[in-house]
Parts: structure tokens; sequence; C-alpha cells
DNA sequence: AATGAATGAGCTTTCATTCAT
DNA sequence: AATGAATGAAAGCTCATTCAT
């Protein structure tokens, strides 16, 4: 990237009404991703962007090459982070592989639902998919698919110490996280327009308890095909 | 659909254009379908669904006020058969409750899943919720929730025959259909960019399974909250 | 003009439903008039201008070549019977040359600014001036010019009687005529949009009056420089 | 005026645009006021304009929000100005009424006669009435109306101090200012394309002198009605 | 580093004109 | 002779991008 970061004087205090300029492009990425999620890519105009930033449109491009490139940045930007705090939460995570597949539940449901950014986010990516196919997989593989591997690493820790039957961790991880995604998805299109048959938290629930029954190990007497 | 611009004989100077005032608008609108649902509303040109139509800018102005009304049009048409056929075959539906809801989500599947227009159709409407969101909020009222009420009823019928358990017939509807509109966004984006962990049919039929699972009036002796 | 006369079967009845093609040309004349007085040559659609024809727009092309044509056709056919009306008037006229002055005058008091459409084109033609400087000309040629010339001959008539004192006659006509022209220019301008402080026929009026006076032989006591 | 774009030192490439904020809107209405008065409103391009001032299309957009916005805002920008040097003219006048009339006659003449844009501009707004009903209005009411009461002031003063004979002073008024703005139609339309049998400055002279004379008292022996 | 005036390619839209029917 | 569907050049307007200041 090609945010300097040198002060042309370090250790001198610059005259107060200086900005200081270290912080510039994350103001602008912030502007960005409220702008972007709101109006989606092309309704986008960076003037709009700039002045929610407090800067001018010429700054823009004195820390991104354009408006594809801001794009992208931003989509880096608040996506990365994310990924590193699941991995941690489940790196350090000591209880009942069942707690950890809830608490990771609830991590991506905190991010997903409750953040606006992220879920927007999300939709934002998944809407431009065309347009940008490469945002689309880089998101996918970076951030869909690292929180599926931690998910199916739970998984598979379940089953090694018997406390889940034996599935196919991925598949499962896949059918646990997913909906998430689109639940996000859900809030930020027709929920802006239509009063909601659909609760969300309620919803949520839901979809734990039974993807947490879906792995438990079958009693005997009672199970099911 | 895809009505070429080059003439039958080629080396022979054909007529520059038919006449075809019958025919044109779903000509025009099985283009805009294609390009708006590929490209997105903002970055859709009105020249590119000419062409695709076989006809010139102008031309579409004979048919469609503007972008927009062309939007809503294209829209309007694809949507509302659809919902009919679904409201028929639950009319004339004379078998078990059961096999209704598992027709229902059958149809469902294969107009949002197979056909990829109906789909990707959609995916854009709540891609551009923000920028329609009369659109979207059409949308939702007269297909979503339409369809919601098809299916609720379907439930409801299950329940005073006493084959369903229950359960709140709108909730649970929304439970089983949502699903489905959601996989349709994933297939068109994260699907066309990236190697897939998920199993369309697979996902769907153990979707319709537990769906289905979570209806029964449960067993006495194995009974779960 | 390429305003075909001929009947396919001249003495034989055709269906009821025929127009006779020799009237078309003027009612596609008499729609032009009323659009082209009322928006101006550049804000009329020949579509309005057909419609309120009762035709359509292709048939506009077998009388008129295009729009230009159209607008001069127009002109020449609204312009150049009224002129030999004048005409006749004054060669017609036996009374004193003071009565077929004041008989000129109210003759185009009547053209211009009681008969709306005759006006209109006069303002029409004097807006659109520097876009067609031919036909503002050709108006100004065969219009004004000819009227001036039968005004400063009836002049010149009443000077050689002795009834009318030695006044240059073309200029003295421009001095009666002009002001009738740029009455029916306020007609269609000003007197549109606001309330009029001028009363337009008091102001003929006046402007006869005083014409006329300025004609008189001067008495010899009170006589005026 | 004509700001021209090409460089001070051909050969060498110079900087493509300076910067003029402050001087641009001036540039562009001086502009603006060629091409309408030239061309009348509707076949003014917009490029021609903007050509014309030295700029390109763009930049247009960033002084006037469209064109009707630069149609508007030139008509204002040129027509203020000269109603308050009149009224100014009135007030600071100290010597007789039949003077202070002849001054403002004079005044209005050098404005719509000797200087070609306002003249054109009065020609113009009239021509482009029906198509700018509240320009024309705004104009009647700001320039027509104000030079009337101007006028009718001093002439009920001359009444007042017994130097003019007892007319109706509004009435009076319009019949001194309305020939000037017609002249400057007269000048606009026909001048342009016709050998001219009307010698605007004897034209003026003779309309001044006549209107004065049509104030005079009335001598007792030869007064005519 | 920051500005914001200026640019111009690119889009939507209009409408005089053409021509297959 | 008449139609009106189709055309396409031309205009208005937008906005990402540049660059003199």
């Amino acid at each position: 990237m090609d945010t300097p970061n040198h002060d042309p004087k370090p250790g001198t205090r610059g005259p107060r009404w200086h900005r200081r300029k270290e912080s510039r492009p994350a103001e602008i990425l912030a502007a960005a991703i409220q702008e972007f999620v709101d109006k989606g890519y092309a309704a986008t105009r960076l003037e709009d962007v700039a002045r929610r930033a407090g800067v001018t449109k010429g700054t823009m491009y004195l820390y991104f090459e354009n408006k594809e490139a801001l794009f992208k940045e931003m989509v880096r930007h608040y996506v990365v982070p994310g990924i590193e705090r699941a991995e941690q939460v489940a790196r350090e995570y000591q209880g009942s592989p069942r707690e950890l597949v809830n608490l990771l539940l609830q991590h991506w449901w905190e991010r997903l639902i409750d953040q606006p950014h992220i879920g927007g986010l999300a939709k934002l990516i998944m809407a431009e998919a065309s347009n940008f196919p490469d945002v689309a997989a880089f998101y996918y593989r970076e951030v869909f698919d690292r929180n599926l591997t931690i998910l199916s690493d739970a998984i598979r820790r379940g089953i090694q110490a018997g406390e889940f039957r034996e599935v196919d961790p991925r598949a499962t991880a896949a059918l646990g996280l997913m909906p998430l995604v689109m639940l996000a998805q859900w809030k930020h299109s027709f929920m802006r327009v239509a009063p909601n048959p659909v609760d969300l938290p309620a919803y949520f629930e839901a979809h734990v308890a039974q993807f947490l029954r879906g792995l438990e190990v079958p009693s005997e007497l009672c199970g099911k095909a």
C-alpha cells in the first residue's frame, strides 16, 4: 500500500490544525465502508466518501490509486482482523468442543449481524461478486474459508473426543456457517424495506440448537436415520 | 432469445430491421434480465441490452420509458407468473400435507436454483435493495410473502389434520423458505468465483429432510423439547 | 412543392374512410402553424404536428421533405394570401387617400392582432430570424416590404392630390406599419405572462390618429416645425 | 471576453487549464449571452458556450446546475444592474421634467439599441416567452415595469409642476417606452437579414419629439383635440 | 500533504428521419 | 397513400480522475 508513514519532523509537535497523515487512510476507509455498504459500488460517489472522511476528492488519490483500489483496500482492511480474532478464540479455548462450536457461532453472529459494517460488507461483496470476482474470491478464501477451517477443526476435535458423531467436518461446518452469512444478506436487503416475519435472533437460536443437535452422538433407542 | 443481428444471408444486404412489435418487449426483457443479473443495475448499459435484444438504443425507448422503468418491468414480468404457478400447485394438490410441503419446496428449488434467471433475479433484487427499495418491497410482498402464505397454509392444514405438530405456521414457513432464497444468493455470488465446499443439492436435501422432521408429531418415548 | 394532386380514379367515389389527399397538405400546415407558433421551431416535435393533423409521422414526409421545409412551406402558405388581399384593397379603393390609409391600417390590425395565427407567425419569424435568415428575409421582402409599398403608394397619391403634406412616402409608411408588427410581438410575448398596462386597441387608435395627423397639410397660422 | 483556448506560446505545451474560480461565472455568462442571443435557447449547445468561454462542458456544471439555470442566471445577471442605473438617473436629476423624460429615453436607447447584448436579451426573452413564461414574467416585472414606474413618476412630476398636460402617467409612460423595446426586436430580427428602410436613430428621434410634443400643455389658439 | 478547479469519456435520453409493410 | 417500428446522430449531464496551485 502507498500510505506513507514518515513524519517530516518526528518528535516535533506539528501545528494544531495538522491532521496526522497516518490516520488518514483509516478515516477514508471508515467513510468508504459506510458509503459503499449503503449505496453499492457504482452508486457511491468518491466525493461523498471524501466529504464523509473530512477530506477532498484529490486527497483520496494520495492514498488510493483509484476507486477500485479503494474498494479492495476497504475489504481487506475490514475483513482481515476479524479472522484473526476467531482463530485466536479457537486456539485459546479450553472447554468442551460443543461449547467451542457454540462460542464460534456466537462470535460470528455478533460480527455479522450485530456489527452493522461487517455484515454489510459481506452483503456488498456478494452483491458485487460478478463485477469484482477477485474481491469475492478473496473474501471467500480469506474469510469464509478460514472461518470454515476453524469450525471444522473444532468439529474434528469433537469427533475425536467421541463427543460428536462421525460427520464430514468440512461439509458440516459449511452447514453451520453459511446461514449466518445469509442472514447478513437478509438483514441488509429485505429487512430494510419490509416488515419482517423473520425474527433474526430466534432464527439464530433455532439454527444453533439444531446444528448442535445434529452433532450429537445418536442415542441407541430412538435414533433416526 | 439472443436474436442475432447478422443477416440470414451474409453477403446480401438484408433489411436493416424487422418489424416485431408484439415480440419485442419480451425479447428486450429477456436481454435485460441477462444483463442486469450479470452486471447489476448500474453497470448495465442500455446499449448492451439493446444489442443483445437485436435492436438499437432508440428502440428501447419505444417500449420502456427509461432504464428504471425497464428494470421494474423486468422484475414484474419474471416474477409474477411464478407465484401463480405455486398457488396453483397448492390449490390443486390432493395428497397428504407432508407431501405438499415437500412438493412446494421442490418447486421453489427448481425455480430458484435450477432455472438460472429466477434465482439471479432474486439475488439482483436483494443486491439493489438500497437503490430500489420499492422494487425490493414489491418483490418481498408479491413473491416472498405470497409464497410464504402458500407454505404456511399447507402447514396449517397439516396441523389441523393432526399430521404436524403445533408450530407457528408462518414462522415455520419462513424457516423453510428463507434458506432457498439464500441459496440462490450463494449460487450467484460465491459459487461463481470459488471452488465450492457447499454441495447445493445435498444442502437442499438435508434442509428438506430436517424441515419435515421438525414438523413431525413427536413420538412419546423419545421426544425432545 | 411535392403535393401530388392526381386522383388515381378521377370521377370515382373513393371509399368513405379515404381522406382526400389534396386536403392533407393544408391540414398539416394548419397543425404546424399552431404548434410552431405556440412552442417555437426547435421545441416543436414533428410527432405533435402529425397528431394534431390526424396523421402519423411518416405521412408528413410524403408531403414535406423535412422539418425545415415544412416550416418554410407553412410561412409561405400563410403569408402570401394576405398580401394579395391588401393589394386588392388598395387597387380597388375609390375614396380619399386619407380614408385608404385608415382602411389599410385597419386591415393590418385585423390580420396581425385579431387573427391569432398571422400575428403569431410574424412573431415566430422574428424570433427565429437568426436560425432562418432566409425565411426572415423572405418574410421581410414578400410581406413587410410589399405592404410597405402599398401604403407608400397610397401616401404618394395623397401627396399628389394635395391632401397630404410632402413627406418621404416610404419612410412614413414604415412609421405607420412597423408599430403594428411590433404590437403583434408584444401580444405574443409579454401579454401572455403579465398583466397588461398596454391597452392594445387604444394603442392602435392612438397610433392611427397620430399617424394621420402627421400626414395633414399644416395649417398656416398655427403650424409647428 | 473571448478568452481563447490556444496556448500563449504555441509549440510549447502550456498548462491544460488555468484556475479562475472568481472570474469563471462572469466569463461563462458572457459567452452564454452571445450564444443564446445569437441562436436562441434550444439551438444553443452547451459545448459551444463552453468553448467560447474557454472551458469544457464539464466545467459549466461546476457553476450552473443545468442549461435552464444558466439561461436564467444570465438573464438575471445582465438585467438587474441596468434597472438600478435608470433609477439612479431619475433620482439624482435636478433639471426640468421635460429634460428628465428626454434623458430617460436617451438612456434606454443607449442600453437597448447601442449596447448589443441588452437589446438582444430583450429580444431573446420575448422570443422564448412561451418556453420560459417565468423568465418573461420576471423580465416584464423587474425590467419593463420598474422602468415604466421611473418614467411615469417623471411624468407625474411634470404634471404637478404644470409643465405637462394632464395625461394618465402610466399609460403615457408605456407609450414612450414600448417602442424602444420593440425597436430592439426589430434590430435583432429583420435588420439582420434585410436592407433596412427603417433608420433607427431617425425613428427614435421622431418618437422622442412626438412623445414630448404629446406631453405639452396645449396652446389656447391652435389646440387640437 | 492537501486542495479543488478543470477535464473528458461515457452514459442516458430525445427526436428527425427512414423504410419494410 | 399511409403507417409506425426502427434507427442513430446529437445533446445534456455525471463523475472518476488529473494537476496547477
